[in-house]
DNA sequence: TTAGGGTTAG
């Protein structure tokens, strides 16, 4: 029985249990065919290898045969007899040993681990359960695969025989370090194994994203031991957040209400999160709601549920009202507010959170700090992202990622090649991201050999195969410098089928280049991909006009309107004085518009002695006459009129728009910056573009 | 008995 919790505000958790089919109904789960199907589609979307090898993979006729308990090595070989003649002569090492754990109980696991270097050089000592156990708590403290191995290899080698608890602890601390391999290993041969050792194998594969195997290993668990507590089912619930199955969730919701761990605050906030990501909001809100004691991570997870339903208003909403609830905020909530702020480019919000950062003692989180450079590069401005990216005590690939893109994204192509230079120095390891990062700084700046040569050593030097984006990013580059044949030739010597976006960068690139053959090619690819695109019809339109082909630009109108495509309106939104305020085409609703109206004409009055013509005419479809009359007035122009009255000279405006950019605004900005001598930075639909002193960092290309 | 679980950044 499908349920949604959503329908059960009144009568709730009674139905829920009676839908309980636990465990029976995770194997009709697997086998039906609906959810077969919807293991495709997600596969398909995430591009994880076909989903029938998947679906292989997890089996449930092949379970995992329980191993036999080794049996004890008999002793009777000399060589037996001499470790065992060995074991007598142990030293005693309470010195050493007493101080290991002492070090690792303060969480000063390298000096621990320092110490222990004198057991393994000098050997034969006597090392009891408590100096293992301090061992192994400050691999996990470290993370650090060489030390598993030091440590775990001379466990072995000093012949120790570990308890259920010690076999626990030493399979905990492969999986904390991420070595699944060893950890299934150690799993494997284990004599024996209690829920808690079940508990941490699947918690690892769920944490290495086998999700599968987790759900393999968990039924067999239950066939083990017919039961499993809160950690399990939050394990699980997890789990099914991963491969985002909604219903496998519920059936565990309802699991956890059967076994009366419903309200365990795990298993709620697994459920906030899992709602959330399962795509049902209303659900996650729910089970929010009925937290008994709403904790600092249960409030994290439905901010993060709002936050990645691009619901930025209603996350800062839940968060104004934990901060009254009095609950303490983490390094959680505080990555989270910022990644918002960024989102409703809220500078003096951003700020606020940066101070209370510090104030909470999170200032050296990483991943509040990545937040914060992120955000700052992302509007522009670069030198605070600088502070902080420079005041960071570690940083890694993400953090190095964010001020690379903040660069390329401004503008300053050459600076962000440079600092991946820098990163490369300092041996960081560039992902993906990074060259995607980096290959956009060269296309925004028009670095084409450099890019050309950045593209070469992704897999040449870093063993990174380019994705779409990264041909996409390269196609824009080759078509900035007018070479649409090479585009073309890379889109068709791709190693794998090209997608829309590499398609949109082709069409792009003959827009500009004014190519009509190339471009209806691009164009009738991409309607085969996304025939409801609107925006790749307006493209084909603009490239007809302007070749003079009026006849077929009317013949796209026709299937425009034929397929009902409308353009949602354009709007744009800038913040001032912590406010949203957001504008449409001709919008008459601000409390200020006489005002924004009067500064529009004095802009335009303004930048005309520059050169600037309005359009009469805009070339998209859906303009009516009436909006074609008020093209003076777009949302941006109305927006950045606005952000030109009510802040301070000196601090860039930052607008947000919901849409692509027009080329009359664009350029009428470009100079409005220009005679204004204010930076303006726009986020639109597609990038960013930063108008400094008469020039856009995109370089008039988009 | 101990040990195992939930939320964040590009």
């Amino acid at each position: 029985m499908e349920i949604s919790l959503a329908c059960y505000q009144s009568l709730s958790l009674d139905k829920i249990q009676n839908s309980f089919r636990f465990p029976s109904s995770i194997h009709e789960v697997f086998r039906t065919k609906p959810l077969f199907s919807d293991y495709c589609f997600r596969f398909n979307r995430r591009k994880c290898g076909n989903p029938c090898d998947k679906i292989k993979c997890f089996s449930l006729e092949q379970g995992l045969q329980p191993r036999r308990p080794k049996p004890k090595p008999s002793r009777n070989t000399d060589s037996d007899l001499k470790e065992t003649e060995e074991t007598h002569v142990k030293r005693p090492s309470v010195g050493i040993c007493s101080q290991i754990e002492k070090l690792a109980f303060c969480n000063r696991y390298r000096e621990a681990l320092e110490l222990f270097e004198i057991l393994e050089l000098e050997g034969g000592f006597d090392v009891g359960l408590s100096t293992y156990d301090a061992l192994v708590s400050a691999c996990i403290g470290l993370g650090s695969v060489r030390a598993v191995k030091r440590v775990f290899s001379y466990m072995i080698s000093n012949g120790f025989e570990p308890d259920q608890y010690m076999s626990n602890r030493v399979l905990l601390m492969h999986v904390k370090c991420g070595m699944m391999v060893d950890a299934r290993s150690v799993f494997d041969e284990m004599p024996e194994r209690n829920l808690v050792s079940w508990n941490t194998i699947i918690a690892g594969l769920v944490d290495v994203g086998d999700y599968f195997e987790a759900f393999r290993l968990f039924l067999l668990m239950w066939e083990e031991f017919s039961d499993c507590g809160s950690r399990t089912i939050a394990t699980m619930i997890r789990a099914s957040a991963g491969l985002e199955l909604i219903s496998v969730g519920r059936q565990l919701h309802s699991a956890a209400v059967k076994f009366g761990v419903g309200e365990d605050i795990f298993v709620s906030c697994a459920l906030i999160d899992m709602y959330s990501k399962c795509g049902s909001i209303e659900d996650a809100q729910w089970a929010f709601d009925e937290m008994p004691e709403k904790t600092t991570v249960g409030w994290n997870s439905i901010i993060a549920g709002y936050a990645l339903h691009g619901y930025s208003e209603e996350a800062l909403s839940m968060f104004y009202e934990m901060r009254d609830s009095g609950v303490k905020m983490d390094h959680f909530t505080f990555s989270m507010i910022i990644r918002i702020s960024s989102r409703l480019a809220s500078v003096e919000y951003a700020k606020q959170v940066h101070a209370g950062l510090i104030r909470h003692g999170f200032g050296l989180d990483i991943v509040a700090n990545t937040a914060l450079v992120d955000f700052y590069s992302k509007w522009g401005r670069v030198e605070d992202a600088k502070h902080v990216f420079d005041r960071m005590p570690c940083k890694n690939t993400i953090s190095w990622n964010a001020l690379i893109a903040g660069y390329g994204n401004h503008g300053w192509g050459a600076e962000a090649v440079e600092l991946f230079e820098q990163m490369l120095r300092e041996k960081m390891r560039p992902n993906h991201v990074t060259f995607l990062a980096v290959l956009s700084a060269c296309s925004h700046s028009r670095l084409f050999e450099r890019g050309w040569e950045i593209f070469q050593s992704m897999s040449r030097d870093h063993k990174i195969k380019p994705r779409a984006m990264h041909y996409a990013c390269m196609i824009e580059l080759l078509g900035q410098e007018g070479l649409l044949d090479e585009a073309f030739a890379l889109i068709r010597g791709a190693p794998f089928k090209p997608t829309a976006n590499m398609w949109a960068a082709l069409l792009t690139a003959s827009r500009v280049n004014v190519n009509l053959e190339l471009g209806k090619y691009a164009a009738e690819k991409l309607y085969g991909m996304e025939p409801e695109k609107l925006s790749n019809y307006v493209v084909l339109l603009n490239i007809y006009h302007q070749s003079g082909k009026l006849k077929e630009a009317a013949s796209v109108l026709q299937t425009l309107r034929r397929k009902g495509l409308r353009m949602l309106p354009v709007c744009s939104w800038i913040e001032v004085n912590k406010q949203s305020h957001v504008f449409l085409s001709g919008d008459k609703s601000h409390v200020q518009t006489n005002e924004i109206y009067e500064k529009v004409d004095s802009l335009v009055h303004e930048i005309s002695k520059h050169g600037y013509v309005p359009k009469e005419k805009t070339l998209l479809p859906d303009v009516d006459e009436q909006e074609q009359r008020i093209l003076l007035y777009h949302s941006e122009k109305l927006a950045v009129a606005f952000g030109l009255i009510n802040t301070m000279k000196g601090s860039p405006l930052q607008i947000v728009q919901n849409h692509r950019i027009c080329n009359d605004c664009h350029n009428a900005i470009k100079l409005i910056a220009l005679v204004t001598r204010r930076e303006i930075v726009v986020r639109d639909a597609s990038r960013f573009h930063h108008f400094k002193d008469g020039s856009c960092s995109c370089g008039d290309y988009w």
